[in-house]
DNA sequence: GACTCATTGCTTTTT
DNA sequence: GCAATGAGTC
């Protein structure tokens, strides 16, 4: 780790006794700085006592776990636990939860909690603090404000933690939410507390309890010496890239340099842009730094990051009839909706062992389960179709003919004769071409295609073989793909990142890669809004996107996008 | 209560 | 370009 060097900066950091404060921008060598406080405190450490690095994801979790093995011997790593903020909360909630309720605690997993919640009648929030308080039965979401409020009002539980972790380091602090930053208080009365910031690197200011005065309020609190090494930058050579992400940043004029390059449509579609820039991005990038470089595809919006996926898995022609091959990539998508749509294909593949009425009922059961997903994503409309379609298996039940158009077509191609061949890939995609013909059907159709984006498929052929009964049909094939795409979400988590993945720029936070693309639909909403107080907030997210690359920024933007600086940019 | 047609407005999330 | 809404009709 000699290319840091150790300068005045650092070692007053090092030295630094009580609170600290680092701030400075992507790059500028924060989280190395933090680890060398940390190894430099170990040796005043007792044998049993850890210093503890919380971070916001598990994904930030590798990052800072894979540049410890850079920076500190195998024994020192051992002695620093890199945990998530709920890992950490889970840990607190599990082992004192009794103190609150008088009873062990119970967890419940997301997947169950969105079922839950669908069906709960009344405001699911105020459901799960009832459920945490009364039951000590805990969702995601109250395990946090339960372990800050456990910190907070036991002097025992509170001594316990900080004589088990005298040293807390908090990673990416400028977006900590209200709990998060409550557990940091309580820790900062009897252990030290270190934060690492970007105030420019606030994106998550939407969500309930992240604050823009986060910083200011902790600089108040803990009182910390604050240090600023925003001047420095390891990551992209020469600066220029955060030169020109700052100019991004700030609206101030600035030649964008010759890694950052435009390109517009206005014809085309930007999913065909984008594949065409992946394919250019990917053999310039491989001339210059060897085999696989990294690259990834962000966009501003789930939708379109779905959208350019599905045109990297197939070939594509640009207008010069030049042929892009297909992109092997990960798509970062929320898996939940894909997978219950999957379930309803696999509720297809039980047909043959069914009566037409049982099996549209199965059918149309795994649809309202579908759109039970959907509300608790937050689309409020799908209770619309749920009740619909409830009502439709009312009514197959009780042997009535059904009004609503999706049970129609279903009773139609149940009747059908429906026999499976036992080759599931081919299955499947029969069992798939049945969904259409509605609005609910199109929807789970288009759903569906995203698994195979997920890379899916080959966990999926073997969950089908093993349900496959032999002669005509699968035999609890919703089941079998039930588990199979739950263990393919864990197994997703855990994979190496490849050589392209493709994400929302949010996502993208504290990733790293060689080349990014960013691309701006027609409709997904501007890269810079026109409202002026948005647009801030766009140009910090801008910031990130442009500093994820060590080398090279491609823009995909529509003709007559607003410039990202005053000064017009090269094309 | 469900269908069709026209209108509107389109983001971002961890575990 | 497309999904979610609202009005009007069966």
């Amino acid at each position: 780790m000699g290319q840091l060097q150790l300068d005045e900066t650092r070692r007053a950091i090092l030295d630094a006794v009580g609170h600290v404060l680092i701030e400075g921008g992507p790059g500028c060598g924060k989280t190395t700085i933090a680890l060398w406080k940390a190894r430099e405190s170990l040796p005043q450490l007792q044998l049993d006592q850890r210093v503890l690095f919380l971070s916001f994801s598990r994904a930030a979790v590798r990052q800072v776990t894979d540049r410890m093995v850079g920076v500190l011997s195998r024994g020192d790593r051992e002695r620093i636990e890199v945990r998530t903020f709920h890992a950490f909360f889970l840990d607190v909630v599990r082992s004192h939860a009794r103190l609150l309720t008088g009873k062990p605690a119970r967890f419940i997993t997301p997947e169950r909690e969105s079922q839950l919640r669908a069906d709960h009648v009344g405001d699911w929030q105020t459901e799960t603090i009832r459920l945490a308080r009364e039951e000590s039965v805990f969702v995601f979401d109250t395990l946090a404000p339960t372990a800050a409020s456990l910190l907070e009002g036991s002097d025992t539980v509170r001594s316990l933690y900080s004589a088990m972790y005298p040293l807390v380091i908090v990673d990416e602090f400028q977006d900590t939410n209200r709990d998060q930053w409550r557990v940091v208080q309580a820790f900062a009365s009897e252990s030290t507390v270190l934060c690492l910031a970007d105030p420019d690197q606030r994106i998550f200011e939407h969500l309930d309890g992240v604050d823009e005065h986060r910083l200011s309020e902790a600089k108040q609190f803990l009182r910390p010496t604050t240090f600023d090494l925003s001047a420095d930058n390891h990551r992209s050579p020469g600066g220029g890239l955060l030169d020109y992400a700052n100019a991004v940043l700030r609206n101030r004029p600035a030649t964008p340099p010759e890694d950052v390059r435009f390109r517009s449509y206005r014809r085309l579609p930007p999913e065909l842009m984008a594949h065409w820039a992946v394919a250019v991005v990917a053999q310039a990038a491989s001339q210059q730094l060897g085999p696989t470089p990294t690259i990834a595809v962000l966009t501003r919006a789930n939708s379109l990051a779905a959208r350019v996926s599905e045109a990297l898995e197939h070939e594509q022609t640009m207008p010069n009839s030049s042929v892009l091959p297909p992109v092997e990539h990960v798509l970062h998508w929320d898996p939940e909706l894909a997978a219950s749509a999957g379930l309803v294909v696999a509720s297809v593949l039980e047909w043959p062992h069914l009566s037409t009425a049982e099996a549209v009922i199965h059918t149309l059961t795994q649809i309202a389960e579908y759109y039970r997903v959907k509300v608790g994503r937050g689309t409020h409309g799908a209770r619309r179709t749920i009740a619909t379609t409830d009502r439709a298996i009312e009514a197959v039940r009780a042997g009535r003919a059904p009004s609503s158009k999706t049970a129609k077509i279903l009773i139609e191609r149940a009747g059908d004769s429906t026999e499976f061949t036992g080759q599931p890939v081919r299955d499947w995609q029969a069992a798939r071409a049945r969904l259409a013909g509605s609005t609910e059907l199109n929807e789970v159709f288009k759903q569906v295609r995203l698994l195979r984006l997920l890379h899916a498929t080959d966990a999926l052929a073997w969950a089908l073989l093993d349900a496959w009964d032999g002669d005509v049909g699968y035999r609890d094939a919703v089941g079998s793909v039930r588990v199979a795409l739950a263990e393919e979400a864990v197994n997703a988590a855990r994979q190496d990142p490849p050589a392209v993945s493709v994400m929302t720029m949010h996502k993208s936070k504290g990733k790293e890669f060689d080349a990014v693309v960013i691309v701006e639909g027609r409709y997904d909403g501007p890269l810079i809004s026109g409202d002026p107080r948005q647009a801030d907030a766009d140009r910090r997210l801008l910031r990130v996107a442009i500093t994820r690359a060590r080398h090279w920024v491609v823009f995909i933007r529509p003709e007559g996008a607003t410039p990202l600086t005053p000064v017009e940019p090269r094309s």
